[in-house]
DNA sequence: TAACTATATAGAAGTTTTGCTATATGAATG
DNA sequence: CATTCATATAGCAAAACTTCTATATAGTTA
């Protein structure tokens, strides 16, 4: 019925791996999920990439990877401070994929 | 928030494929995307592989493997009739990903 | 039952994904 | 200003994905 949304596509891919749907899963809650950070809010700021890194246990340029993937998508936003890097869940854009997802599937809002 | 449910990463990759993305688009409509069919009705029995196959542009044996793909993700159902196969999309199935998908972005329905 | 038709299976080639290690960059601190 | 800490980049290997051609199977029809 839509017209064909490459992004959607992308969105969908990053979406479509065990480790980057937990990481998507963690941001959504970043207090149930990380410790507190010194030097951004894990709400305000965003997550911290050394904490997603061990939380996630795989290396941590496989998990800068993960993130610029999941960025490039648009599904998360990144925040430089200090030499961290702070990355927040998009919420808008999550929402974008799903009424996307839904369309294509025939299913009304 | 919730715990982690591999089918839902299953049918995400399923989803994650442009020329998946646009059989399950016509499945959903499939009046509007199929010409009528002398064995099976397009929206009682779903739509046959050989019309899939036409539509999409590629060779039957890639086609069959991403009907079998989407028939294992659990969103769509197949129907042999005679000697042909027809696929329907699965409502429930791709609600159910959008309910997972939602959860796990921190949505609430 | 022979031929045809629709789908399935096998196997192979090219591409993409996912992970790693090693190293570079760049900001912060002693 | 040298070191340390957090992240990025480069390059590589293994695995998975996407597509093809060739062929098999199984139901239909003449």
């Amino acid at each position: 019925m839509n017209d064909f949304d490459p992004s959607t596509v992308a969105a969908l891919k990053a979406l479509a791996n065990p480790n980057r749907l937990k990481i998507i899963d963690w941001l959504a809650h970043p207090r149930e999920n990380f410790p507190p950070q010194v030097d951004g809010d894990l709400v305000e700021d965003g997550v911290c990439l050394a904490n997603i890194v061990d939380k996630l246990g795989l290396a941590q340029p496989t998990v800068t990877n993960h993130m610029h993937t999941l960025a490039e998508a648009g599904l998360v936003t990144s925040k430089p401070v200090k030499n961290w890097v702070f990355y927040k869940l998009d919420p808008a854009a999550m929402e974008k994929v799903l009424k996307s997802l839904s369309a294509h599937a025939g299913i009304d809002d």
